[in-house]
DNA sequence: ACAATACCGTTGTATTTACAACAGAATGGA
DNA sequence: TCCATTCTGTTGTAAATACAACGGTATTGT
């Protein structure tokens, strides 16, 4: 776990502490890490999870598969993002979606309780770290809002463009890359990758943008 | 503000503290009281907030309204729910939804850094209302997966029975009302008034499910 | 009590989307 | 390098949805 530490130092979640408490911290809270292959399964729909996660290396899909084998991706999970924190709450019930690693993958789990319930002046970071969390979990539920708002448009093209631009101002960039395939940015956004591409190359045609794989640029 | 005192009670984020506590905490965190009237703007589209909300009367709902005036709703907000929590981080930027009453309603406004910042050991209380809206914001968090788990199915009816297959659950009871309108409904769920209609319509016609009013019942 | 407004279901038509199939390009492994 | 696999764009057709319009029924306010 050592080797991932000073990743953490670069999380939202550690904001503002040292590598060394890091260190304190992880053994006290008892956190520990897990390797995923690509393709292996994190977190599986039905069970049940009482920590909080963070990603320190590879990247991860929140998806859902359907009976017959149609999928929707609800997140991309990147380096230092946390997962699982819809469900920190007792009584959260099960996972309802599962979580997926797109490329090889190290994952680090918390004890949400030890974090939250420990007195906070245990360790002298340990006050940081809460306050951290609680705006982490605020900034998931943001993007979970503005995916909402993707979802909302009623049109294929609408929601491509949705999208595209929020990813435009969050890269700070008319041009930019997404994490997705297509197959996998139709899945995101619930639509048929057919029709998806159609439209994609209708926009160009009419240039509204230009893309090349999955780099992009809006004009 | 001091009439609110006994709801307050009942709610999640003042889980466990007495009333007397909460009077106490309400001037120590500063929290302030609004009174709207069904059909005010409780907080506009493209404003800053940094408060976490709760509503101790009436009823919300979080909505949009493009260009041409088509609305969609994010979500439903009742009597000791919170709202505006994915803001409360800094930088959090501007809100992207409107909050409108949709009956006369009664607002409490804490200042978020205050509850976060200080010192929990100031209140006897203060540490469990961390804890609570902590866990608050999680379980939001998890209703709008939800949400999203049923804005991501493809057609009218699958979205109709994924949201009311939740009702059901939620109300524990295959009978249930919902706090929305047939205009509502479908703006909330992003389909068309009228195809909704249908939908339902033929359903019952199925022997899937029966309705009156907004009040339903899956067979 | 009555008028005005809002709500709901229904229908028909125009538009959009989903689905299936395919070919060329890119990618990855042996 | 070559073969197999994946990825992408394109097309045509079937199916679903959006849109507009309407009448009947509640609801609201005066």
């Amino acid at each position: 776990m050592k080797e991932y530490v000073s990743i953490l130092k670069k999380t939202k979640l550690f904001a503002g502490v040292g590598e060394e408490e890091i260190s304190a911290m992880l053994s006290c809270l008892s956190a520990r890490m897990q390797i995923y292959k690509k393709g292996d399964y994190v977190l599986r729909q039905g069970t049940h999870l009482s920590d909080i996660t963070i990603l320190v290396a590879g990247a991860l899909h929140i998806q859902k598969d359907d009976y017959w084998g149609n999928r929707s991706i609800l997140g991309h999970i990147g380096v230092g993002e946390i997962f699982g924190e819809a469900y920190v709450a007792p009584e959260s019930g099960v996972l309802i979606n599962d979580v997926v690693a797109i490329e090889d993958s190290a994952v680090i789990f918390f004890d949400v309780k030890k974090i939250i319930t420990t007195c906070p002046s245990a360790c002298q970071f340990h006050t940081r770290v809460v306050q951290n969390m609680f705006f982490t979990i605020s900034e998931k539920n943001k993007k979970l809002v503005q995916k909402l708002d993707h979802m909302s448009k009623r049109s294929t093209r609408e929601k491509l463009l949705s999208y595209l631009s929020e990813e435009a101002q969050k890269q700070n960039s008319s041009t930019f890359t997404i994490p997705f395939n297509r197959q996998q940015l139709a899945d995101f956004l619930s639509i048929d990758r057919s029709a998806m591409s159609n439209e994609l190359s209708k926009m160009r045609k009419e240039g509204l943008l230009d893309f090349e794989k999955n780099c992009f640029r809006l004009l």
